[in-house]
DNA sequence: GATATTATGTTTACGTTGTCAACATGTTTT
DNA sequence: AAAACATGTTGACAACGTAAACATAATATC
């Protein structure tokens, strides 16, 4: 059976192609250049080519279409953390750092992924998108765990410290990518993350 | 001479009395409600019981609003902040650990406004708005300053290290606003000042 | 105290937006 | 080939932000 999901660039397929992909590309595009509020449906279907109801067959509404450039930003860096954590064999204190500089620099490369991701408000969970940030949460949880497994890191409720290392490493993405970090300096990015050490580390 | 600042709410004045206040005060409720998606001029008209226009004398703009309910927030988290420092007498790590606690509670407290503060694409920056902030940011690096005069702080960058305090306080506080911490156990808040604590801490 | 001026609120109007329904057309299945 | 389905277009509507014209209350000026 040939579906969408086997079509190659090469093979443009009926229609407009992939304009589910053209969408979010779109919206992506836009909150880069004018911020989240300049994103309409409108302008986006434009910017793809179609017409202004178009995207309607691909997305329920607005919020949906965010919530699919959110989710598609949580597989993002879930994925590249996966793929530091093979560079980091055995050495679980290397891991729990890497986890909290894959978000800082995914949120530096990709700015307007992460907005959409942490601009709660507009758009509400849906099922999908909440596993999504479960998962990511649990990634750096379980790293948590086994620091503490291997008394690197102090014996106190891992969720807690999990949450906390959260915190330090979004709420510093955040600043990023709002403006408030303009320097940007690459030194910043390690004082974060060593101060979140050593405010972990067992004692 | 006679202005509008010298009534008190047992003398209405002509007109609506306070419009100002009353459009700031229906913002925060509508938020509240129904999140920063639903606010409108003009709910928030309907519900101070005016015209849809009428918020134009008052504000520019939907913008300007929010701006003015954004400064309004920043102003009670520095007096706050001011007014938990006298009770901290030359502890100057007491103070460090009451300004962040401060950001933590007044999150919890008036999300609302917090939500607003930091709700970036819904608001440009002001010039007013952005000096409270610098304002609020400063109080830390203060302290952090006078913490590394005495050695209770490691020598380093201080506006690095402020950075790294601010991310994890405003980190943490997204996250309550934004419903990821439902647990809302006041331990919590405790152990995030102390990882801030123990992460930036002289040794 | 009457009148001019200013501050505040209302009505009307217009362009933009989200979204739906009706329609059209291309693609797949039977 | 025809039916069923997927995808895109057009047209419509209500809600919204916001400006202009108008109305009225409060203050200032004489």
């Amino acid at each position: 059976m040939f579906t969408m999901k086997t079509l190659t660039k090469h093979s443009l397929p009926y229609h407009h192609g992939n304009l589910s992909r053209a969408l979010i590309d779109a919206t992506l595009d836009l909150i880069a250049e004018k911020g989240i509020k300049a994103f309409t449906i409108r302008e986006v279907a434009k910017r793809a080519g179609v017409s202004h109801a178009a995207p309607y067959r691909h997305f329920k509404n607005k919020e949906d279409l965010l919530c699919s450039v959110a989710i598609e930003g949580f597989d993002m860096v879930i994925q590249d953390t996966r793929k530091r954590f093979e560079t980091c064999g055995n050495d679980s204190l290397k891991r729990f750092r890497e986890s909290g500089l894959a978000y800082i620099d995914f949120a530096a490369t990709y700015p307007s992924h992460y907005r959409v991701m942490f601009s709660s408000g507009e758009h509400r969970m849906g099922e999908d998108l909440e596993n999504r940030s479960k998962e990511a949460f649990a990634i750096l949880y379980d790293c948590i765990c086994d620091c503490q497994n291997k008394k690197l890191v102090r014996p106190c409720e891992p969720f807690e410290l999990a949450m906390a290392a959260w915190s330090i490493v979004h709420g510093y993405a955040m600043l990023i990518i709002d403006g408030f970090v303009t320097d940007s300096s690459d030194r910043l990015k390690y004082v974060i993350t060593d101060a979140l050490y050593f405010g972990l580390r067992f004692e």
